[in-house]
DNA sequence: CCGGCCGTGATCATTCACCTCGACGCGGAC
DNA sequence: GTCCGCGTCGAGGTGAATGATCACGGCCGG
């Protein structure tokens, strides 16, 4: 790929950044006003260099036609909202209050897409046996749980992390944590979502 | 937000997907068109009802002048290219192959927007006190490291992954695994990235 | 009976991409 | 040097793409 001219980065990072900002990509004028081009055709001819050095892709005749490549390839982006650590009354998944939002790309995810997903934050270290910390972020998928799957359950009214193991056709949740019981009965288990992925951040 | 009709559903599933596909929002005749309308002003009627109920956004007369709401509240999304294990002759970040890619939003991943991104499949077990398992997804950021900062450094031509401490001013390599010594002199030491993020991928 | 939903059909007014002709500077090829 | 390609910009015009509007009708739940 040909390297980008000062002029058509600047250009390419106006379509972006309106991209981001109003959600459409800006015409042949409104880049022409912006740069305060006196003709339409300084702003063409900046487009079909960014078309020719393969950075956008544009569709003759159609307007506001250009879509830039980087975001295209991209794979699907999935918004997973944040339900904070206290998963009360999740079950029915409603009015729970956003915490923030994570996105990430359905591949990374590994989520099928369609299913509802939703994210937690860990709390405490009962599943640290299992490389999960307390802080972590854990994207949760709403589906039904096999063997061996880590899982968000409600017990007590509260929603802890534990995994899912089924053993003589009883199921049960295992704590991953030597200080745990490491089996708990499992009457009226409720589980809320099985882990999908696991988000760490480190110091900012 | 009301709640919307199957048909809106439809109408924005297909606005999503071209402009996933194509890069670009269909046009009226393209929305009519696609569902197989006899007026534009089917497609139009709907466009007015998803605006109404606040799930896009318009600006009047423009051409293709739709944005999704849900994607314009999104963070910048990064793109992460992801170097694969062995990252031999990183430090000119030259000729790396692209084993892939990783997209997360900037607010996620913590990173500071403008700096050098990439990402390393972690292979062995050295990190497993830091909770950092093999086949995890460590998303490192380019930058002069801090004490206490996990780092990918290379050493004997091989990219590991260690704890960077500074004692008595002096760096050091620190594996996180009793198995492994405790300190390693850094002559020529070379930081290739400091993690930022963690990715874990459970079973799909 | 009204308002929201879902359409048809035709017309109008812009927005917008595209084209032609021309200009200037710059660096490499001959 | 001189020519050629490329990047960058100006002036003006054309036709197609596109959003918007008006008039009309049917369906359904409150």
């Amino acid at each position: 790929m040909a390297k980008l001219t000062d002029r058509q980065q600047q250009v390419l990072a106006f379509i972006e950044q309106e991209q981001a900002s109003s959600g459409m990509v800006p015409s042949t004028r409104e880049i022409q006003a912006h740069f305060g081009f006196a003709s339409q055709t300084a702003a063409i001819n900046h487009l079909r260099a960014l078309e020719k050095k393969g950075v956008i892709q544009r569709q003759a005749g159609k307007a506001r036609a250009v879509a830039v490549v980087s975001t295209l390839r991209r794979e699907t982006i999935l918004d997973v909202p944040i339900y904070g650590q206290i998963a009360a009354g999740m079950a029915e998944m409603q009015d729970q209050e956003d915490e923030g939002m994570v996105s990430l790309d359905v591949a990374s995810a590994g989520i099928s897409k369609g299913s509802k997903v939703f994210a937690l934050k860990v709390r405490g270290d009962s599943m640290i046996g299992a490389g999960i910390h307390e802080g972590d972020l854990v994207v949760l998928e709403h589906r039904e749980p096999r063997s061996g799957d880590v899982v968000a359950a409600l017990i007590d009214g509260e929603t802890t992390l534990k995994r899912f193991v089924v053993t003589h056709g009883r199921p049960y949740l295992k704590a991953e944590n030597p200080e745990f019981p490491n089996l708990l009965p499992t009457r009226e288990l409720i589980v809320q979502g099985v882990m999908a992925t696991l988000i760490r951040k480190f110091r900012k």
